[in-house]
RNA sequence: CGGGGCGUGGCGCAACCUGGUAGCGCGCCUGCUUUGGGAGCAGGAGGCUGUGGGUUCAAAUCCCACCGCCCCGACCA
């Protein structure tokens, strides 16, 4: 393409609204624009990327026997009223009615068309394993879109779906997936983390998230330093603990002031006392379902005093059921003390959790349930009793579990998930085939996503400098791009009008910068919208050379002219 | 949904506190010069200051309401 012909508005500034690094680059290489919070026009540049990164999704996922349809974004709320996500999911749902008044939403997901397709159309195991993925939009409306591309409220997802007769064919269409998924993130040229996730309100047996570490991510991670291999999302992720040696002897609780001591920290500086000794107890709330027979639960969690809770264990430990925070005013309610003096002995009627860290500990401080006191020498089992959990947050540096190194946390950018789902929609959903012997079995199903935007977002932020992006060419808009310095000086127009055409000639993407602009103008454009490949064409041009140059090295060498298409196609279009 | 910030030519910003009818840089158009890292000179186009209401002789500026966008948090298969 000639450049002077193509809309490719670059920015000279930083657009105000943009913060991390993708974000300012696509808008101001001119890649994308906005229309509305969290919604985003794709232009020339951004839907050739988005194109390029499709393309290798759709390779290899027909790699693994994936078949692509096109499915409707527009569902009735019927489909979702079968399996209950039409209310479980109304607050990031874009629900609407049409003239006659009848409910429809807008895709976040295709879990119910595939399941329906399916229903309807699967009669026998004969015709499984299907695996059917789509490359398609989905709306979600986030509460908060942010960071450009990041997280949107109308995005391209490609999501795959299998259909097995029973758990070892799931496993095994599971497994494809993982692997495809390796495959299409290396070839877009991510380095990338594979952590087990939290499965959440899904359900289901097991789940991977594909991660790209990145300050800009919105997900945590942690992973093991030394490569055992052990990764996982903060939300799932165990760690081991060092051993705490706490004071012998058995002495009685013993309740003491402590005026204003309301905070761990408060109570290590006045008490002086390591936070390990500490137990932390927070207080939540499960909501009665039945508010006129019911009374609401009051939960206490208990955990390390240097340690964090972490709500989705919580949540797993209560069983799934919906849980807040508790009130100051419940709190008082409950433990007669306001928060920062709440403990778990004498309580009745308070279902009490705690954190496996406190397994086997004694003569612990916590809170009194009595305004501005606290107690020592607590020993959990003997004074109170209790659910052992796995409830912490793993922090930075705690040991690996599996091998004790430290496990780093870090920010990352969630670009693909696979989900084993089992049985839940297809039960929900009547979707049945006859096995061998003619008996209705239930289909199992997985679901795998992609988050398109993210692959593009991901690997912006991992590959760019203060100049622009570094985009690895799998995914690049263009191979190369073709820099005349001056078009009025007749060697170099005719070097470069030759060199576009053999360019063309051998199907090397090129982008032709035939503007009537400074070199320096060209140089800078060229740079920030992240072509890896750059060609010069400059005075040397009447010695029959140019310059090759990489983005994402930096590295320059002359080449001669009638050389340079074989070179570029040979070394960097192969 | 809670907290904070911001809405002024295409983009980035100033003028707002202390009301008097809008300015700078970049970009854009024309011409001349220039030509390997965002050129110089000259001339020019472009804004009912987010919307609605109020106060005032007079509102970008003060007051009220609404809308939108960004950030933090909550939320997020």
């Amino acid at each position: 393409m000639r450049w002077s012909q193509v809309f490719i508005p670059t920015l000279r500034e930083d657009p105000a609204d943009a913060e991390v690094a993708s974000h300012k680059l696509l808008l101001r290489a001119g890649y994308i624009r906005q229309l509305s919070a969290g919604v985003y026009s794709y232009l020339y540049l951004g839907q050739r990327t988005a194109l390029k990164i499709m393309q290798i999704i759709r390779e290899e996922m027909d790699r693994i026997g994936g078949q692509e349809f096109y499915l409707p974004a527009l569902h009735p709320a019927e489909l979702w009223q079968e399996t209950g996500r039409w209310d479980q999911m109304a607050a990031t749902m874009f629900q609407l009615k049409d003239h006659s008044g009848r409910d429809f939403c807008l895709g976040m997901t295709h879990e119910e068309v595939m399941a329906d397709i399916a229903r309807h159309e699967l009669r026998s195991y004969r015709q499984l394993p299907q695996i059917w993925y789509q490359i398609q939009v989905k709306f979600r409306d986030e509460a908060r879109p942010k960071s450009g591309l990041m997280r949107l409220r109308h995005f391209i997802m490609k999501d795959s779906y299998t259909f097995d007769l029973d758990d070892a064919g799931l496993d095994a269409s599971y497994k494809k997936h993982y692997d495809a998924y390796c495959r299409i993130f290396t070839r877009c040229g991510l380095h990338y983390e594979i952590v087990e996730a939290h499965s959440g309100a899904m359900g289901g047996s097991q789940s991977h998230e594909f991660m790209v570490v990145s300050p800009a991510g919105e997900d945590r991670i942690a992973i093991c330093v030394k490569e055992c291999g052990y990764a996982a999302n903060l939300e799932k992720a165990r760690a081991g603990l060092k051993p705490v040696s706490d004071p012998p002897g058995d002495p009685k609780p013993e309740v003491f002031p402590t005026p204003n001591v309301r905070t761990i920290e408060e109570l290590v500086g006045f008490a002086g006392v390591k936070p390990e000794f500490l137990m932390k107890a927070l207080v939540y709330v499960i909501p009665a379902a039945d508010k006129g027979k019911q009374k609401d639960q009051i939960v206490l969690a208990l955990v390390r005093g240097d340690h964090q809770l972490n709500e989705a264990k919580l949540g797993d430990a209560l069983g799934g059921a919906p849980f807040r925070p508790a009130h100051p005013d419940e709190i008082r309610a409950h433990f007669g003390a306001a928060p920062g003096f709440i403990g778990p002995l004498g309580q009745k009627g308070v279902r009490i959790l705690l954190d496996d860290a406190l397994r086997g500990r004694r003569n612990l401080t916590t809170g009194a349930n009595q305004n501005d006191h606290h107690v020592r020498h607590v020993t959990p089992e003997r004074d109170f009793t209790g659910e052992y959990h796995d409830l912490r947050l793993v922090a930075d540096s705690d040991p690996c579990s599996r091998c004790a190194r430290p496990l780093r946390v870090a920010s990352a950018i969630e670009v693909g998930h696979i989900f084993k789902l089992g049985r839940r929609y297809a039960e929900s959903m009547g979707a049945r085939v006859l096995d061998r012997d003619g008996r209705q079995v239930t289909l199992v199903m997985g679901s795998y996503g992609i988050g398109v935007e993210r692959i593009l977002t991901a690997a912006v932020e991992q590959h760019h400098d203060p100049e622009g992006m570094k985009l690895p060419r799998s995914i690049a808009p263009f191979d190369v791009v073709l820099t005349p310095v001056n078009l009025n000086e007749e060697p170099i127009r005719q070097a470069a009008e030759q060199l576009y055409a053999g360019l063309r000639e051998a199907r090397v993407e090129v982008l032709y910068d035939d503007r009537d602009e400074r070199a320096g103008v060209k140089f800078k454009d060229a740079d920030l919208i992240g072509v890896p490949v750059r060609l010069t064409v400059g005075k040397k041009a009447a010695e029959g050379k140019v310059e090759i140059s990489e983005r994402s090295t930096g590295q320059r060498a002359d080449a001669r002219i009638s050389e340079a298409v074989g070179l570029v196609r040979s070394r960097y279009c192969g």
